[in-house]
Parts: C-alpha cells; sequence; structure tokens
DNA sequence: TGTTTTTTTTACCAAGTAGTCAATAATTGG
DNA sequence: CCAATTATTGACTACTTGGTAAAAAAAACA
C-alpha cells in the first residue's frame, strides 16, 4: 500500500557496479552515479543508503555475477582449459573495449581507504576465486602441478593491472602463452 | 641576491613520493601533502607546481630511486637470483611494515585519471623496470628460458597488489617459491 | 642602510564533496 | 474518496577540494 519505485533495482546495482568498477571508489563521486543511473540522489540515498554502502552493494554484486560465473566456467573444464581460461580474461576485456581491469584485484589497490565491511567482502571475493584456481590445480596432471593457487592469482591479479594500465591484448596473451607453457 | 629555501627539496620531494605512494594520485589531498612536507601551500606550489607536476616529480623520483636500485641489483646478480631478488621485495616490504605496494603498480591501477605527461612516465618506468627482467632471463640456464619478461613483471605487480590489499608476508614467500620452482 | 629578489605566509575563492530534510507525488487498501 | 505509506524531488548544509593573489619576511648586494 505504498508508491512504488520507478526505477528497478537490478538494472541500477548494475549501473552503481560499473561506474565503480571503472573509476574506483575514492574517484567516483555521487555525481558521477547520478548521471550513471539517472535516480536523483535522495533515490539512491534511500535505495542503498550512503556511498560506502553503495560501494559494497557494487562489490557482493560483483563477486555474484563476475567472480561466480568465472568460478562456474572454471569448474566445468578440465585443470588447464580452466587456468587457460582465466589467463585469457584480460586480453579478452581488452579486446572487447575495456581497461577496467577487475574490480576485486582495483579494490585492493584501493585497500587503504576502505571500510571494514568492503575489505571483508573483498577478502572473501578473493578467497572464492582463489577456491576455484585451487580446484582447477588438483585436476590438472603432469610434472608441474606443484604451483599454488596464489601464484596464478597473482598472475592474473598483475595482468589485469597492466591491462589497467594501457599494456595491450597482444602483450596479455603473451604472458598467458609464456605462463602456460611453464604450468 | 634573493631569499633562499628554507627547505631541502630533496627531503621534500622524497616526503611528496612517500605521501602519494602511500594514498595514491586522487586519493591524496595537497593538505596531506602539506601536513607530511611541513610546508605551507604556498610553498609548495612555488616549489613544484601544481598537483599533477608534483606527482610526476613523484613518479620521476621513484623510477630514479626505487626502480633503479632495482634495475641495479638486479643487472649485478645471476639471471636466477635476479629474478629471486625481485620476488623476495613484495613480502620483505610487507614485513617492514608497509603495505603500500608499488608506486609503478598502484599508478597503473590509477590511469584512468592521470594525464598524458604521467602516463608516459609511468610506462618508460614499466619499459625500464621490463628490461632488467629480460637481461636476467637472458643470462639464464636451464630448460624454461622461454619466460617471457612480461610474465614475471605481471607476476610482481599482482604480487604487489596482494601485498596492498593484506595479503601477509608467509603468503607471498609461498607465491615466490612457487614460481622459482618452475621458472 | 636601502633596494631588489625570492620565499613564505595568510586569507581567500569557486567548485565540488557527501549527506540531509522537508515538501510533494504516487500508489494501495479501506 | 480518503488515509496511510512510500518514492521522488530539489533545495540546502557543512565541509573539502585544488588553486590564486597579495602582503609580509628574509636574505644579497649596492
Amino acid at each position: 500500500m505504498a508508491r512504488p519505485r520507478k526505477f528497478d533495482p537490478e538494472i541500477v546495482s548494475q549501473k552503481v557496479m560499473d561506474t565503480f568498477w571503472a573509476k574506483g571508489y575514492d574517484t567516483t563521486a555521487i555525481a558521477d552515479l547520478i548521471t550513471s543511473t539517472g535516480l536523483q540522489k535522495g533515490s539512491l540515498y534511500n535505495a542503498f543508503g550512503d556511498k560506502s554502502k553503495m560501494f559494497q552493494i557494487a562489490l557482493l554484486r560483483y563477486d555474484r555475477e563476475m567472480v561466480a560465473k568465472m568460478v562456474e566456467l572454471m569448474d566445468q573444464l578440465g585443470g588447464r582449459e580452466a587456468i587457460t581460461a582465466l589467463l585469457a580474461a584480460p586480453a579478452q576485456s581488452v579486446i572487447a573495449g575495456n581497461q577496467r581491469g577487475c574490480l576485486l584485484c582495483n579494490s585492493m589497490g584501493e585497500y587503504a581507504c576502505l571500510d571494514d565491511v568492503a575489505r571483508g567482502i573483498v577478502n572473501r571475493s578473493r578467497e572464492h576465486f582463489e577456491g576455484a584456481i585451487r580446484r582447477a590445480i588438483a585436476r590438472m596432471s603432469g610434472p608441474s602441478t606443484t604451483i599454488q593457487a596464489n601464484e596464478v592469482q597473482a598472475l592474473y591479479f598483475g595482468m589485469q593491472v597492466m591491462a589497467r594500465g594501457g599494456l595491450d591484448a597482444e602483450a596479455l596473451n603473451g604472458i598467458a602463452q609464456s605462463a602456460l607453457m611453464r604450468i
């Protein structure tokens, strides 16, 4: 028995995530979220709380959507194929025209200016991601299964940072190939 | 025949670099630089220009000081020892009590909000760094010299991001050991 | 000592920041 | 139609942002 929302929270929280993903937590102003979502300031605050809450929602959505999708894909593939798919992702993003990198990786770079809740989400999301790498390594055959999940993750994050820093898809593919040769 | 400076530009530019290193370009306010350097706003602007110029100076100093030091060290060592020293650095920083990561890596993460001059410095510094890795690989013996310098660099950057994101020294050392086992 | 030159200091500005609040609009249930 | 409840809107606040400008201070040289 109340006035219904004029907007779809799913679509809006997607736009919020996209904006934080592209610009980072601190660099994103509420004004940016207003233009990207089309909502007014009051509606944003009414629906999502303050800026840190909005970022938490973005992080949760990234985990539930992007990380989970990659985890699901990797779990369906063979060990080596899963790692291959993972390391191909940064170059694919660049080819698709965005150099936003990875929100999880970007947020670790901004860790210093996040609150405890956001840090907790980041940590859990990183572990969520790491699990899929760990399982992929466990499925792998060959002599070099001593590789740590953490190492593959570091390689992936490094590639995403370099993608954000302007490295082109060709170079990123070179990294992936070089790594897969010895994994 | 003019009034001399009360401050040592070397010390001040060091503090400026430290501040940008810890907080990032966008997150650092001029007020932060005022407190960290002890100078007043006017003196800062008079000596270094505007904020983007201050950041350029910090980037150049980082390249001339931190990157060059690592490059020099690596060039003095054998190939494998050089890579070992490189991958040990992130954990050492964490043990020393700072999780600032690497200013070069951090700046690639902030690439989107840098101007062309700063981007140029970042790119050149990354190539400067890459050269030492390339030479170290060229000096290496063993079957797996097909590794690309870019791959080692991505691994290093990923470790620095993870250090900034709170990963402890033990985990970072595990990554380094795992990687060195197969390089 | 007085002039010149540069640094330092301080006050100031316009724009942008996150966030609040009261008024208004829209919908449902009675 | 009316009451209750929620959403939307836009004005508003208090503060921070990067940057400027003018005045004051300190040294060097004549």
